[in-house]
DNA sequence: ACAGACCGCGCC
DNA sequence: AAAGGGCGCGGTCTGT
C-alpha cells in the first residue's frame, strides 16, 4: 500500500491511500503534527511486520510513504523517532523519468512536475541550500549571528516552501503527480524493464542518505589528533603553517634560491623552477617526480602534507566533527551518473592517511565492506560477453584478464590500465597493444563501449543497465565550432558516453546494494540496531553492537548477492563483496 | 572586496 | 596522431 503525504497550511499533515497505481484507496486523513505523523509511520510498520509474521509475502504490508522530497520531510521525521521503511522520492523520481524521457535537466520538484501536468508556469528548482561549511564559522571571530541566521536549525523542515501556487492543494498536487510518475514509469519500463527496481532503489537511497547524515561516521579526535602532529607537529596556535610545513617551505626556498617563495602557489614554483633550470610545464606531482633536482623531494613533501593539512586538518575536524562524529550531507543521484555526491567536509574523499580516527564506539565494530573491481565485472554483465562473464568468476579480475588477453598472468598492471583506458576512454600511448588484445579476446565487451562512445559523439543517449539515461546534447551543439573544435567536443562527449554506461551501471547496482542492505539491517532488531555510517561509490561502512557483527556481515553479504541478482542481466556474474570486522577504518586490508 | 576561474589533489 | 570517466575542496590568481 502507498500514502501519500502532504503538509497543510497551518502546520499538520495529511495522509492519503492510494492503490500502486496512484488512485486514492481511502479518504485522508489528518496528522495534527509531525509527532502524530511519526506515530503513523511507526504504526505501520508494525503491522507490515505483523503481516509477515502471519504468512503473507514478505513486506506485503508494508507502506510505501509517497512524498515530494526525502531530504526536506525526513531528518524531523526521523529525530522524532520516525525510521521510514520504504518511500516514493517524487522529485528524485521525477529527475529519473525526465532523464529517461529525454528531457534531461528540467527542474525536477514536485511544484515543476505539477505544473507541467497542468499547463501552468514551471518553477525553477530551488537553488542548493548553502553550502554546509559557509553556514558555521567554526574559529572565526563573531559568527553568532551568522549561525542564528544560517544554522541548520532554521532550514525550512519540508512544510515551508513547496513553490506550488498559492490556492494548490498540496496533497492534491502529490496525488496526481504520483499517479502520473507511475504511469511514465510504466511508459519507461517498456523500454528499460529494471526502471521501476531503480526508481525503488533511488527513493531508498534518500533515506538513506538521511540516515547516514543522522548517524555520522563516528570519528575520534584523539586519534585524528595523533595524525596530524606525528605528520605536521603540534597544531600552530593561530591557524598559521604548522612547523613541517614552515620548515619544509624555507627549504624549498633556499633550494630555489628565492628567500620569499610560497610554495603553495602554482606560479611562483614554476617560475622558481624554470629560474633553476629545471623544465616543466606544470607542477603536478606526476612530472615533478621525473625531474633530478634536488628542491624536488622537498616539493613533493611539502605538496603532500599541506594537502593533508588544509582538507582535513585541525580546521577541517573544528569545522565537520561534532561529539565524535563527521556530518556530512549526502545527496544520492548528485552525479549525474547516478553516483552520490556530498556537501562539506568532502566526505567521499576522505584520505587513507586519516582513516585510522574513524573507530567504532566501545562495545560496537564496524563492518566495511567494497565491491572489488565493480566497474569491469558490471561491463562483462552489460556486454555478455561470455569470456569476460566467465573471467569474472576469478577473485582477481585484471589478473584473470591478464591470463586470458595477453597471455602473461604477471602483466596484472598493464591489463588494468588496458582495462580502465577502455572504460574511460583513454588508451593511446602504452595501452594501445594492451588494448588491442582486449578486443580480441572479449570483442563484445569492448564493442559495448565503443558503441557508446559512437552514440555519444553523435550526440545521443545511453543508459545504464535499469535505465539511468544521460543528459541528451543540446540541439546545436557543434555548431559554430571548427572542425576541430567540433571533433575534440563530439570525442569528450563520446568519452563521457563511454564510462557513463559502465560508471551508471555500476551505480545502480550500488543503489540495489544500500537499499537492500538497509531493509536487512532494521530486520536485526531493537535499539542496538546496525547502523549505515558511510557509503562510497562501492563501499558500504556499518557501526555495529559487536554482538550483531556476524549478523551485519551476513546482511552485507545477502544484499550483495541479491543487488547482483536484480541488477546484472544473465545472473552468471560474479561481484564480491568481502566484509570485515574491524575496530578501525583504517584496518581495512 | 568579492566572485569565479584555474590548478592540483584526494576519493571512486 | 592523439585522444583519460565522475566528483569536492582549498589556495591562488584574475577580472571587475
Amino acid at each position: 500500500m502507498r500514502v501519500c503525504v502532504a503538509s497543510t497550511e497551518p502546520g499538520g499533515w495529511l495522509l492519503a491511500p492510494v492503490d500502486e497505481a496512484g488512485l486514492p484507496a481511502a479518504p485522508p486523513r489528518p496528522a495534527r503534527d509531525l509527532a502524530a505523523l511519526a506515530a503513523a509511520v511507526r504504526e505501520a510498520a508494525e503491522q507490515g511486520r505483523s503481516g509477515e509474521d502471519t504468512g503473507g509475502a514478505a513486506s506485503a504490508g508494508a507502506v510505501r510513504w509517497v512524498w515530494a522530497d526525502t531530504s526536506s520531510v525526513y531528518p524531523a521525521l526521523l529525530a522524532a523517532g520516525a525510521r521510514v521503511e520504504r518511500c516514493h522520492d517524487a522529485a528524485l523520481t521525477e529527475a529519473l523519468l525526465l532523464g529517461h524521457e529525454g528531457r534531461w535537466g528540467q527542474p525536477r520538484s514536485l511544484a515543476a512536475a505539477w505544473a507541467r501536468l497542468t499547463g501552468g508556469e514551471v518553477p525553477a528548482d530551488a537553488g542548493p541550500l548553502l553550502p554546509l561549511g559557509h553556514r558555521q564559522g567554526p574559529g572565526d571571530e563573531g559568527d553568532g549571528v551568522q549561525d542564528a541566521l544560517f544554522g541548520p536549525d532554521d532550514v525550512p523542515a519540508g512544510a515551508a516552501a513547496s513553490g506550488l501556487p498559492t490556492g494548490v492543494d498540496p496533497l492534491d498536487a502529490l496525488v496526481a503527480v504520483h499517479r502520473d510518475q507511475q504511469r511514465r514509469v510504466g511508459v519507461a519500463r517498456a523500454v528499460s524493464p529494471g526502471f521501476g527496481l531503480l526508481v525503488a532503489a533511488e527513493s531508498a537511497a534518500g533515506l538513506a542518505a538521511v540516515e547516514m547524515g543522522a548517524a555520522g561516521l563516528p570519528w575520534r579526535a584523539d586519534l585524528h589528533d595523533a595524525v596530524l602532529v606525528e605528520a605536521l607537529g603540534p597544531r600552530p596556535a593561530h591557524g598559521g603553517r604548522p612547523s613541517v610545513l614552515r620548515l619544509l617551505a624555507e627549504e624549498i626556498a633556499a633550494l630555489l634560491a628565492d628567500p620569499r617563495l610560497n610554495p603553495d602557489s602554482q606560479p611562483e614554483v614554476l617560475r622558481a623552477l624554470r629560474r633553476s633550470g629545471v623544465i616543466v610545464s606544470s607542477t603536478r606531482r606526476h612530472e615533478l617526480r621525473k625531474v633530478d633536482h634536488p628542491a624536488v623531494e622537498p616539493l613533493l613533501r611539502y605538496k603532500e602534507l599541506a594537502r593533508l593539512h588544509a582538507a582535513n586538518g585541525w580546521a577541517w575536524r573544528d569545522q565537520w566533527v561534532r561529539d565524535g562524529r563527521f556530518r556530512p550531507e549526502y545527496v544520492p543521484g548528485g552525479v549525474v551518473s547516478g553516483r552520490w555526491a556530498s556537501r562539506g567536509g568532502g566526505a567521499l574523499q576522505i584520505p587513507r592517511a586519516v582513516r585510522s580516527a574513524v573507530v567504532a564506539d566501545p562495545g560496537h565494530v564496524l563492518v566495511v565492506a567494497d565491491a572489488g573491481q565493480l566497474e569491469p565485472r558490471v561491463l562483462a554483465a552489460l556486454s555478455g560477453d561470455a569470456g569476460m562473464v566467465a573471467a569474472t568468476r576469478a577473485g582477481d579480475l585484471y589478473a584473470e584478464i591478464a591470463a586470458q588477453a595477453l597471455g602473461r598472468p604477471e602483466a596484472r598492471a598493464e591489463a588494468k590500465l588496458a582495462l580502465l583506458s577502455a572504460m574511460y576512454g583513454g588508451g593511446a600511448g602504452s595501452a594501445a597493444p594492451a588494448l588491442a588484445a582486449l578486443r580480441r579476446r572479449f570483442p563484445a565487451a569492448l564493442a559495448v563501449l565503443e558503441d557508446a562512445a559512437r552514440t555519444g559523439e553523435d550526440g545521443g543517449v545511453v543508459r545504464s543497465v535499469l535505465g539511468r539515461t544521460s543528459p541528451a546534447a543540446r540541439p546545436g551543439w557543434l555548431d559554430g565550432l571548427t572542425d576541430e573544435a567540433a571533433g575534440a567536443r563530439a570525442r569528450a562527449r563520446g568519452r563521457f558516453t563511454r564510462n557513463f554506461v559502465v560508471q551508471a551501471s555500476a551505480a545502480d547496482w550500488a543503489g540495489v546494494l544500500v537499499a537492500g542492505l538497509r531493509t536487512r539491517l532494521a530486520r536485526l532488531g531493537g535499539g542496538g540496531r546496525p547502523e549505515l555510517v558511510f557509503f562510497q561509490h562501492d563501499e558500504v561502512v556499518l557501526h555495529v553492537p559487536r554482538a550483531l557483527a556476524d549478523a551485519a556481515v551476513a546482511a552485507v553479504a545477502g544484499a550483495g548477492v541479491e543487488a547482483t541478482r536484480l541488477v546484472l542481466p544473465g545472473q552468471a556474474v560474479t561481484v564480491p563483496l568481502d566484509a570485515v570486522v574491524v575496530e578501525s577504518y583504517a584496518d581495512k586490508p
